[in-house]
DNA sequence: TCCATGCGTTACCTCCAGGTAACCGGCAGA
DNA sequence: TCTGCCGGTTACCTGGAGGTAACGCATGGA
């Protein structure tokens, strides 16, 4: 009786199709976020090699110091990314994907592929819509 | 000089790589959001029949008139959803996919899959992370 | 005369993502 | 003694996402 679409549940009613809850839409909401993929791109960029945070930073334009603690804590909690605490002075710290993480942004590469074919329509799209007054 | 990892662009330097701001952020951002994927997944059901306002809001569990709306008029703005307006009384809205739409939800599947074979493991990761107190 | 219908729109409120800025801690070097 | 270094944390503020509720409108049916 549950069936799915694109990975979606819904069940078939008289009255038509009713999508059911679905948990793992608080894991594209994530992805959602401001930053989440930014940070998670740099650390793909060589898998095999920790990042300190400022490198981190330094890699990210424009992002605080604050948003960015916030989005590795994030990715730490959902087991994408470790954290290493190294206790000198100065401090280091290292990010470093965890094998799950590095399995992420591939499993992702598809629907990259589709934006980057489509984003000018969606960009020509809006611009027609908004044109045509509607305002 | 620029390349790109997994779709994102980024610049080579001596100090290390830096990502470089990237346009298609904002369609992941709005795929993100609490109710676009449920409004394409449930005209993805049967991508060849349009569905009245009414129908789709009925399919959404807890969707508000006022959401709704403005979803579809975000999908239409976008160039994913074509809306046909009948001057009936009552009036009559039916909303559909456009080609561009149609392909979008097929292209995410490889992700959504990664997220159905993650998922528990990221739920597990959270609580492990929670219970071992950094509050 | 009154109401239900279908698709909005409007007014209003709440909550939180995200931004800015300051401070902390402990040691090293000037 | 003062300052800089790194990674965080804290306090505070703002905008916008999203929720609730009521109203609008044209007509057909009771």
């Amino acid at each position: 009786m549950e069936k799915t679409i694109h990975g979606r549940p819904y069940i078939e009613t008289k009255k038509g199709p009713i999508l059911t809850p679905c948990a793992p839409n608080g894991v594209l909401a994530r992805l959602g976020d401001k930053w989440t993929i930014l940070v998670m791109s740099i650390l793909a960029l060589d898998p095999a090699r920790a990042l300190r945070f400022s490198e981190i930073k330094n890699g990210i334009p424009d992002i605080s110091q604050r948003m960015l603690t916030l989005t590795l804590r994030n990715l730490e909690r959902d087991g994408l990314v470790t954290r290493h605490y190294f206790a000198e002075v100065p401090p280091r710290v290292e990010y470093e994907l965890t094998p799950m993480g590095k399995t992420m942004l591939p499993a992702l590469e598809g629907f990259t592929g589709w934006i980057r074919d489509n984003w000018q329509a969606i960009e020509q799209a809006r611009q027609r819509f908004d044109r045509a007054g509607r305002s």
